[in-house]
DNA sequence: AATGAATGAGGGTTCATTCAT
DNA sequence: TATGAATGAACCCTCATTCAT
C-alpha cells in the first residue's frame, strides 16, 4: 500500500498542526509534548523524529503558520489601484479580515505576547518580515496621499499605526475574551473605515472620493 | 522592633511585587516559585506562608495590579465634564496614558492573554470590572453625542471599540517588539486624537469643538 | 549480482567490527545500536537481521575477537621448546606481543572490567578459555625449571601471575592512558625480561641486602 | 533535636559513598540516578540538592576517593629510609597494600578504564597527582641504586612499570574476576618481591642461560 | 535483506509543595 | 516567621526494538 507512504509525507504537516493547537491552547511552557501527540495521533517518540525539540517545534510551527501572512502580505503590497483613500481602504479591509477571520494569525500574535521574550528570532521576523513592511506601506500611502493633497498632513506621524489598530485591537479580543466577544463584523468594519476616511480626508479628498462610492456618506457636505 | 515588624507587614506586597516582574518575564508556567522568592529576597518556603499554591499567587497578583485600574476607571467615570467630544478626548488621552506608561497595566494584558486560559475568572473580571464599563462608558458618551447632534450616527456600533483601538495597539506593539518600538508618544496621542475628532463630528459639533481650543486646528474650516 | 552475495556475507563481519570500535569507544552501556549502524554503513534495523538483542551483538563481538586470542594461546603452548628459562622468555615476548601491539586483545580487557558484572558468561569464558590455560601453563614451566634446579623454588607460588603482570600492565596503562602514554615497546620488553631473569640486584647489592634485615632474608644463601 | 542537623551535614557523604557502590556495581552509564538515591537512603530528587548533574556526581564521587590515595602517595613518597633496596621494598609492599585491599583504590582503576574516555580530566588528573608521582618516585630510587651499584644499570628503562606491575594486576584480577580469583596476599607479595630482588634464575640456570643465546646480553657475569 | 517510521518504556532533571527546625 | 532539605509527580528526551514496506 502507498498507505504508509502517503502518511509518512502527512505527518510532519499533522504534527504542526497539531503543536499549533496545542501551543495555542495551553502556551508553550504549558504544553506536554504528549499533548501535541496524542492530538497528531502519535506517541511522544514519534515526534522527536521530525523535530529535533520542543523548542524547534515550537520555532518551526510558528514559521509554518507565518509563511502565508508573510507571502500574502508581500501580494497585498503590490496589488492595490486607485486613489490613496481607496488604496487605503482596500488595505484595511484587508487587514481586517487577515486579523477577524485567521483564526492561525490571531495565534501568531499570542504567541509573540506570550513566549516572544523566549524566541525572540520569532519576534524580529515577524517584525521583519511582515509588521515593518506592511507599516511602511501604509506610512508611504499616508505620504503619497498627503502629497496628493488627498489626506491631511497631520496625520503623518504614526497614522499607520493608528490605521491597523482597530483590526488588531479585534483580533486582541478574540484572543482574551474568545467566544463570549459577540461582534459583528461588517459593522466594526464599517465603523472603521467611517472613521478613518472621514478624519483622514482634506476637502478635496471629500470630493474625490464623494465621486466613488465608498462611504459617500454626505460627509462630502462637512 | 518596629523594623521586623514592618518588614513583615510588607512582604506580602514585596512578593507581589516579584511575582508581577517574574511572571511578566517568564509568563506563569515558565516562572518557578524560587524565581519569585529570589526576587522576593526571601527562600521559596516563605512564599507559602502568605500564598496557599502558585495559582494564587498569580491570582492575587493579578488582583492587587488590576484594582488601581479598575478603582481609577471609576474615578476617572466620574470626574470628565464638557461637551461629549471634550468628555471623550479626555477619556482617550486617560486611556493612552494607562496604556503607553503604565507598564503594570500594559502586563496585565499579557498575563491575559498567555495565561487568560488557564485562569478564567481572571478574564471574566477583567472583562467585568474593567472592559465591559469601560466600554459601556464610551458606547454611551458616543450615544449621547450622537442624540445631540454632536456626533454622526454612523459610529453608533462599535465605535466604543475602535476608539480605544490605538490606545491599546501601542500597548500590545510594546508587550511584543518591547525596548526596539521607538514612538513618539505625543505625537501618537495627537494623531489619534485627530482621527477621531476628524472623523466623529457633526458639523455642529464642529462648530462647538471649534469654540475650545482642543483640536482647535483649523478643522472647522473643513 | 556476486557484489551483493559478497557483501551479504560480508555483513556480519562488518557488523562485528563496528560493534567493536564502538563499544570501545563508549562502553556498552552508553552506546547506541545506531552508533554501530553508522559504522558499519548500515541502518539500525539492519543489525537486528543478523542479532537478536544489543546483548548478543555484544557477546558474539567479544566471543569473536577472543576466538584468535584463544586458539593462539593453544598453539603457542605446543611450540616452545628449549631450558625452562629459554620458554619462559618465549612466553613472556610471545605475551607481551599480545599485550602490547594487538589492540583487540587491549579492549577485550576493558569490556571484561567494564561490563564483565552484566556478562559474567564472557568473564567465566575468558578465564576457562584463556586466563586460567595460560596461568597453569606458565605454574607449569616453573614447577619443571625448579624441578630442574633451574629456577629457585621461592618463586613457586603465584609467580605466574607476577610473571605476566608487566604485559598486561602495559596493556592497562594503554587503555587508560591511551596516546599521552609514550613507552619505548623494545626497552620495555628488554628491562621486562631482565628482571624477570635477573632480578634487581647487582652482587654489591647483594651482599649489602644479605647483611641488613630488610628482606635479608638469607635469599642469597637460598 | 539535632538530628536534622547531623543528617544534613552528612548526606553528601552518604550520597558519595552510594554513588561509588552504584557506580562501581554497574559502571557510569548503566547506573541510575534512583539506584543511588535507593542506596543512601533518599529519593532521586534529594540528590540533586548536592550535585548538579549525574557526570558532576560522578566526578566528585571519584575526586573524593581519589584524594586519599593522592595524600598518601605523598606522605609515602617522604617516609622512607634505608638502602635503596630497603626503600623500593617497602615502596613496593606499600603499594601491593594499596592495590590488594584497598577496594577504593581498585575500583578507581575501573572508573578510569569504563569511563575514562568521558572524564579525560579525571584521567588526567589521576595521571598527575598520582600515577606520575609514583612512577617518578621508583625511577629515582633506580636511578639512586644505580648510581650507588647496589642496582644493575639495565634496568634503568622502564622498571618502575615493571616494579608496580605485579601490585596492580591483582587489582586487575579482582577486578574482573572478583571472589573467584583466591590468593595468598602474602604469598604474593613474598613471590613479588623476591623477583624483584632476585630474579628467577639459581646460580646453576644462570650459568646454563650464560651458554646459551637468549638474553645472553652480559648478563652470564651476574 | 534492508529500510526507517513508529512505539513505549525508562532515565535525567525540574519544581511545586511540605515540614521539621 | 522563615528556612531549606526533602519528596514525588511530571516532563523532556533517548533508544532498544518492531514491522510494514
Amino acid at each position: 500500500m502507498k498507505e504508509r507512504a502517503r502518511r509518512k509525507a502527512q505527518r510532519p504537516g499533522e504534527i504542526l498542526e497539531a503543536a499549533f493547537e496545542a501551543f495555542a491552547e495551553r502556551g508553550f511552557a504549558a504544553t506536554r509534548m504528549e499533548d501535541v501527540a496524542a492530538r497528531a495521533g502519535v506517541t511522544k517518540g514519534a515526534i522527536y523524529f521530525y523535530f529535533e525539540t520542543k523548542e524547534r517545534l515550537f520555532e518551526e510551527m510558528v514559521g509554518h503558520y507565518s509563511q502565508g501572512v508573510l507571502a500574502d502580505a508581500g501580494a497585498m503590497l503590490a496589488a492595490t489601484r486607485g486613489t490613496c483613500a481607496e488604496r487605503l481602504t482596500a488595505f484595511v479591509k484587508y487587514m481586517f479580515g487577515r486579523c477577524a477571520q485567521d483564526r492561525h494569525s490571531r495565534e501568531m500574535i499570542r504567541f509573540m505576547v506570550s513566549d516572544g521574550k523566549c524566541f525572540p528570532q520569532l519576534v524580529w521576523r515577524h517584525y521583519r518580515e511582515f509588521f515593518a513592511p506592511a507599516m511602511a506601506m501604509v506610512s508611504d500611502l499616508l505620504a503619497e496621499g498627503i502629497a496628493r493633497g488627498e489626506f491631511r498632513p497631520e496625520i503623518a506621524r504614526h497614522g499607520a499605526e493608528i490605521i491597523v489598530a482597530p483590526s488588531v485591537f479585534l483580533s486582541l479580543m478574540r484572543l482574551i475574551f474568545d467566544d463570549s466577544m459577540e461582534i459583528d463584523e461588517d459593522a466594526y468594519l464599517a465603523t472603521q473605515v467611517d472613521f478613518l476616511l472621514g478624519g483622514l480626508l482634506t476637502p478635496a479628498g471629500r470630493k474625490n472620493l464623494g465621486e466613488g462610492k465608498a462611504c459617500g456618506d454626505g460627509r462630502a457636505s462637512i
